[in-house]
DNA sequence: CCCCCCCC
């Protein structure tokens, strides 16, 4: 069978263009060393016409080497590649999926006589190759655009460093990281920056401002350098995220062990003579390295524990402002990832990051430094020492990448994160009343979660209202001691005063079955369209338009977020459920909720 | 000279 390789695939690939399942002969392969993870393959490739060299082979594909099947001469039908652009143009082709149409023995030779089609793409590679580093590659994406594009990077081992007399912008040597006091003012340093946060303000007794800051590391260890005022405007468009600088003349302090994790005994501040220089020569500086846990792993790690992640965004919230327990306002999104343990977990992004944040096309997310939490459970937190990267340009993203796409995508997952509150949109875990008999909701260990559309048919007055500790935090019953005090139990005070509280039943019913639930004050008051304190006192003073309220809410129809769970008491087990929000019937939804239903009913 | 790491 004779094979025609497809001539000009090489010069397209090159050009960044894409190209329909190309037919190139291997050339050459060899293995790049991989500080950590699978080996990598760099291949060299032929059209026939043109040679490609920078060419690498997706790791899910190392069986075809493992197996001495991938070996030169044989001819390989590429059936998918992506093509990464570096920061500086250069181009790395991926190959993700492959066939071999013609063993080595088949082909019987070089086909044509190729020559290099574009050689400046080699040294780059032959760089990553040595270091094993991935960076700078655009298709490394993170959500926060003052966050730059390498990720953030652990030092390596200390090893003595050379020094460069090509340092500019100081005439001093170039020494290490770690070797950095306060003592010596003329050095000069080189350095990758692994971490660059927004420009901040602040205002307090001491006066204002505004300031940034970032992490840079080289061989030796890493410190935090930190701008303030006119550095800011000096140098905060310099400094980009992943990019190597020769960097002199700032000031060393000690650093204050409270704010950072950093391992550093010193961090430093730029003045007016500081200087930054761009460095080019950058391949003896670290680059990033994750150590990814998996998810399913997260369980038996403890709270607060500060962890790589990667995973398969499988949908996100849209953003919000919540307000700080300091009243600060701050923009957060939760993200769903799950990766090949087949568990999801959540995690929050915060500020910009959250703002910026597009989950609409499920990409690979991966987060260096997130803080593990316990709530719901295990989730995730970013926090201002994290890095996130969208889509980054490692192997466990093509793996996660093809995994996803291939199966991942339909396996029925667990999360880790047990979401308290039902959600929104496409998450939404609508029922109808009967279900909930039906399914023998709340019958588990723990509590299940519901919304439905439901009709209020009846809300009973009696004991609807009680008598609560006026103390901010405290509802509990207070006991009416008939002498104008109030007495709390649980605070074991007195009171002269007592705050109204709503408890109420209601029966709630849609087309199939009826229900009682329970309603704590807040929901209560959503329902009866009146606060606590106004029912309470209209129950004292005007009995009649007390009435009239629970009248008007009876038939009015909402959507109900609801807690179920069966609870036992006196022997005698029972469903009870909650109302933990009362929200307007939307109409997008209503239909949602109705087309479910009917769907339901047909089967 | 900042030092916020949050919310359910």
């Amino acid at each position: 069978m004779n094979v025609p390789l497809t001539k000009g695939a090489v010069e397209a690939l090159c050009k960044g263009l894409d190209v329909d399942k190309p037919v190139l002969q291997l050339l050459n392969i060899r293995q790049i060393s991989n500080a950590s993870g699978p080996p990598r393959f760099r291949l060299m490739m032929s059209d026939g016409q043109h040679s490609l060299t920078s060419c690498l082979l997706a790791t899910q594909l190392n069986y075809l080497s493992d197996e001495n099947l991938l070996v030169p001469n044989c001819v390989c039908l590429l059936k998918k590649t992506i093509n990464n652009t570096l920061a500086d143009g250069r181009r790395v082709v991926v190959v993700m999926e492959m066939d071999i149409l013609k063993s080595a023995e088949e082909a019987g030779g070089k086909i044509g006589n190729p020559t290099p089609y574009n050689t400046d793409v080699s040294p780059v590679l032959a760089r990553m190759g040595d270091r094993a580093t991935y960076v700078n590659s655009p298709s490394l994406k993170p959500v926060n655009r003052h966050k730059g594009l390498t990720v953030k990077v652990s030092p390596m081992k200390a090893s003595p460093m050379k020094a460069n007399s090509a340092s500019p912008g100081s005439s001093a040597k170039v020494i290490p990281i770690a070797s950095l006091n306060p003592y010596q003012s003329k050095w000069t340093i080189r350095a990758r920056v692994t971490n660059k946060s927004s420009i901040r303000t602040w205002s307090n007794s001491k006066g204002e401002g505004k300031l940034f800051s970032f992490e840079i590391v080289d061989e030796s260890g890493e410190i935090r350098i930190t701008a303030f005022n006119k550095e800011v405007d000096k140098f905060f468009s310099l400094v980009e995220q992943g990019k190597v600088y020769y960097i002199s003349k700032a000031t060393l302090k000690p650093a204050n062990k409270q704010y950072t994790t950093l391992k550093n005994d010193y961090e430093m501040t730029l003045h007016a003579h500081s200087s930054i220089v761009p460095c080019d020569d950058n391949q003896s500086i670290p680059t990033v390295h994750c150590d990814f846990v998996p998810i399913a792993e997260l369980e038996n790690r403890d709270k607060d524990a500060i962890i790589d992640v990667i995973g398969i965004c499988k949908s996100a919230e849209d953003v919000s402002r919540i307000t700080t327990k300091n009243s600060r306002e701050v923009s957060k999104r939760a993200l769903s990832i799950i990766d090949q343990t087949g568990k999801v977990v959540t995690v929050t992004l915060w500020g910009e990051e959250a703002e910026n944040f597009d989950g609409s096309t499920q990409p690979v997310v991966a987060i260096k430094g997130a803080r593990l939490s316990d709530f719901g459970g295990r989730s995730l937190s970013a926090l201002f020492s994290s890095t996130v990267m969208v889509n980054p340009d490692i192997p466990q993203a093509f793996r996660l990448r093809a995994w996803y796409d291939r199966e991942g995508f339909a396996i029925n997952s667990q999360s880790l994160t047990e979401t308290r509150s039902a959600g929104t949109g496409l998450n939404v875990n609508w029922k109808t009343l009967s279900d909930i008999k039906n399914e023998d909701m709340g019958h588990g260990e723990k509590a299940q979660y519901f919304s439905c559309v439901a009709t209020v048919l009846f809300i009973r007055k009696e004991n609807c209202l009680y008598q609560a500790c006026p103390s901010a935090d405290c509802n509990k019953k207070v006991i009416d001691q008939q002498n104008g005090l109030y007495r709390c139990e649980k605070c074991n005070r007195e009171f002269p005063n007592f705050k109204y509280r709503l408890l109420l039943s209601a029966n709630l019913a849609d087309f199939g079955d009826n229900q009682w639930v329970t309603c704590f004050q807040e929901t209560a008051e959503a329902l009866l369209g009146h606060s606590a304190e106004t029912l309470g006192h209209l129950r004292d003073t005007d009995e009649a338009a007390f009435d009239e309220i629970f009248q008007k809410a009876n038939f009015t129809t909402h959507i109900f977020k609801n807690r179920v769970k069966l609870e036992t008491y006196n022997d005698e087990s029972r469903v009870k459920v909650t109302v933990m929000e009362v929200q307007p019937v939307d109409h997008r939804e209503y239909s949602r909720r109705l087309l479910q239903n009917i769907y339901k009913l047909a089967r």
